[in-house]
DNA sequence: TCTGGGGTCCTAGGACCC
DNA sequence: TCTGGGGTCCTAGGACCC
């Protein structure tokens, strides 16, 4: 008996906690006219569709699509149009995360809108009930909608999530329906978690379809394609937890900044202008993250929608890892100048850091000059300008050789104010 | 005309070693 | 002319995620 199986191993609860269309979401909770109405958020430079709310997915506008291709339905709908606004998605994103840990001890934040709850302790409570619970905070303190999937394994409760989502309840709980069968008989192959277009389309060629298939299928078959990844997301269809929480913030592995630009570079001095934008924007990041890098990337491309496409990067390793803008300026340029070639129109390019190490133990060199003088002044510098623009704002003092036109600059011509982060977009009561 | 950005992990294959 | 076997390490590329 399969299901008697199951509920022997089925020791441990995991709840994934999704918000509902999230950035729309963020959107209406300070432009409340937006609610009942057809909005969608675009990617940078507004190119891409990235959230929809309800209305704009059931006139079957899809994720990712170009906006000048849906430029008609936006006319005939009067779908409401914004630019990301990052700074206010990710504030009230760690507000919904902070609200969460209220009812578990184990919250892995898994992206800006999802976070997994270990429930594992919880599992002889009526755990819909307990998720309701959750529901309710999270709208009550925070505003925004969340639905609430829970099952004995990661990838079940992202399943059970998108059937939460198609609920009036908001809450689904697969470990104690009767039947995950009959549920995963339902679930396109593609739709599940960790199968991206290229494994649904092999295994549709194999005619595994839905997820049943998928968790009946032969073993060797789905190892062979797919090793070790498909192994454990066959268990976890199983019912055999495979994938553990991740609680612990791992330390990065890189660290990258790049930009599409909304209209193309065919010079080498705007590129540099971008590029220089890029490494301060990146080594910002790093000293945030308190690493350093000792492995420079810098690449550039053409876009892939045209005829002649060109790519190239150059990467170089430095002698003494480092987090200083200036340091990293320097090289950066100079691998900027040996990708370039002229005849190109560049669409977009970007600074890519690795090797990184704590900024504690950066390694010393043969190579070191011992410039202490030198050093401190790029210390000194450095931590003005980060302190400086983090009470004003971003970029109030920047380098000279991110250029002062900026042509490549991303364009966000629809963005709400900053209500959470900016006091000059303070929300006004009249 | 106009198509995002930032990550992670795994694997195959080559270089190299004894 | 003969042309091993086993191991490690690194990298590029491919897949995936939101």
């Amino acid at each position: 008996m399969p299901s008697t199986v199951l509920d022997r191993k089925a020791e441990k609860r995991f709840a994934l906690v999704d918000c509902n269309n999230f950035y729309v979401s963020c959107e209406r909770l300070f432009n409340p006219s937006l609610i009942g109405k057809p909005v969608v958020v675009l990617s940078n430079n507004d190119g891409c569709v990235v959230a929809r709310s309800q209305e704009v997915k059931d006139i079957g506008i899809k994720i990712g699509m170009p906006v000048f291709r849906i430029y008609e339905p936006i006319k005939r709908y009067d779908i409401q149009v914004y630019s990301s606004n990052y700074s206010l998605y990710s504030d009230l994103s760690g507000r919904v995360m902070s609200t969460l840990a209220y009812f578990a001890p184990d919250v892995e934040i898994y992206s800006i809108d999802e976070a997994f709850i270990d429930l594992s302790e919880f599992r002889y409570r009526d755990l819909t009930e307990y998720g309701s619970e959750i529901r309710q905070r999270v709208k009550q303190w925070v505003g925004i909608p969340v639905s609430v999937g829970i099952a004995p394994t990661k990838t079940l409760a992202k399943l059970a999530n998108r059937i939460a989502k198609q609920s009036n309840s908001g809450i689904f709980d697969l470990s104690v329906y009767p039947s995950i069968d009959k549920i995963l008989s339902q679930v396109d192959v593609g739709d599940i978690w960790g199968i991206g277009f290229k494994y649904a389309d092999w295994l549709r060629d194999r005619r595994i379809t839905t997820a049943l298939d998928l968790k009946e299928a032969h073993e060797g078959l789905i190892r062979s394609k797919m090793g070790i990844i498909g192994l454990k997301l066959q268990r976890e269809l199983k019912g055999e937890s495979c994938l553990s929480m991740e609680l612990v913030d791992n330390p990065k592995k890189g660290t990258c900044a790049s930009r599409s630009f909304p209209q193309a570079i065919n010079n080498l001095s705007d590129l540099q202008e971008a590029i220089s934008s890029f490494t301060y924007r990146a080594a910002e990041k790093l000293r945030r993250q308190k690493q350093a890098a000792s492995v420079i990337t810098v690449f550039a491309r053409t876009s892939p929608f045209r005829d002649n496409f060109y790519s190239n990067s150059a990467t170089t390793e430095l002698a003494l890892s480092t987090n200083y803008t200036i340091d990293l300026s320097r090289t950066t340029a100079q691998l900027v100048e040996s990708i370039y070639r002229k005849g190109h129109n560049f669409k977009k390019a970007g600074v890519i850091f690795t090797g990184l190490v704590s900024d504690r133990q950066i390694q010393g060199s043969l190579f070191d000059t011992n410039d202490d003088e030198a050093k401190m002044r790029s210390r000194n510098l450095t931590s003005v300008m980060d302190t400086i623009n983090e009470m004003y704002s971003r970029d109030t003092l920047r380098f000279a050789s991110t250029g002062v036109i900026q042509v490549w600059k991303t364009k966000s011509e629809q963005r709400s104010p900053r209500y959470t982060t900016c006091w000059q977009d303070l929300l006004e009561v009249s």
